[in-house]
DNA sequence: CGTATTTGACCGGCGC
DNA sequence: GCGCCGGTCAAATACG
């Protein structure tokens, strides 16, 4: 709780590329990243962990996008490996699924999905963002809950989504939704990242000053 | 008192 | 058409 409230803003800010707070076992063990309803997995294909900053692999390539098997696929947004990819980041960004047959543009109004998974104890992890919690949730297969969390910033209806493992509880697996068309609230410093996790932070908050019809509008409040 | 969080209810989609 | 599942909202509550 009380994540949002940074008083030192210019004091280590904890993220997946700068300094690990100590307090809390990061442990970055998977990396997921897809857009577009883009599913993402290896584990019985490559083991993305050259690109460990830049060299990123081109999904339409390497990747399987919109498909899965193997690891854990349940959810209708991805797939995610685990057991031996530990260390491995993925990053699956499929030019616009094309094969969307009757997927509904739900996804495609999003647009954007980043999925963690990280050996942590806590699932509170302050990415600089400020987040609300508007829901939680038990899988079906998962005995663990699933929170939802939106971004409070005003104008951003980003959302993330927040479950450990359904295998290893130890994990939890973070998944974005959006893109944060706004500044950080907090200092977000990601200029070395010396660890694994690369700029793939970077590519997320594509500031487009064009873009202003993102997913925002999409069905405000329908209901009740 | 204000704000964030909690928990259940409600809704939409999909499968059968 | 019904049931299941996942996602979101909203009233109530807890906490600062």
């Amino acid at each position: 709780m009380n994540f949002h409230q940074n008083p030192n803003p210019n004091m280590t800010h904890n993220h997946f590329g700068g300094n690990i707070d100590p307090l809390m076992d990061f442990e970055l063990s998977d990396f997921l990243v897809f857009e577009d309803g883009g599913v993402v997995l290896d584990h019985h294909h490559h083991q993305f962990d050259s690109f460990s900053s830049q060299s990123f692999p081109s999904p339409e390539n390497n990747f399987v996008s919109s498909n899965d098997g193997g690891g854990g696929c349940d959810d209708n947004y991805g797939c995610y490996t685990d057991d031996q990819t530990i260390n491995s980041m993925m990053i699956g960004a499929t030019s616009t699924n094309t094969n969307n047959k009757n997927r509904k543009n739900k996804m495609d109004e999003v647009g954007h999905r980043v999925a963690f998974k990280t050996k942590s104890e806590l699932e509170i992890m302050d990415d600089g963002f400020k987040w609300r919690k508007y829901g939680k949730k038990s899988v079906k297969n998962s005995p663990n809950p699933r929170n939802y969390y939106k971004c409070s910033s005003g104008g951003c209806n980003v959302k993330k989504r927040v479950e450990r493992d359904r295998e290893d509880s130890s994990y939890v697996i973070t998944t974005y939704d959006g893109v944060h068309n706004h500044e950080t609230p907090g200092v977000l410093y990601y200029n070395q990242m010396p660890l694994m996790a690369p700029n793939a932070w970077n590519l997320q908050p594509n500031h487009h000053p064009s873009h202003s019809h993102s997913n925002s509008h999409s069905h405000s409040s329908s209901s009740s």
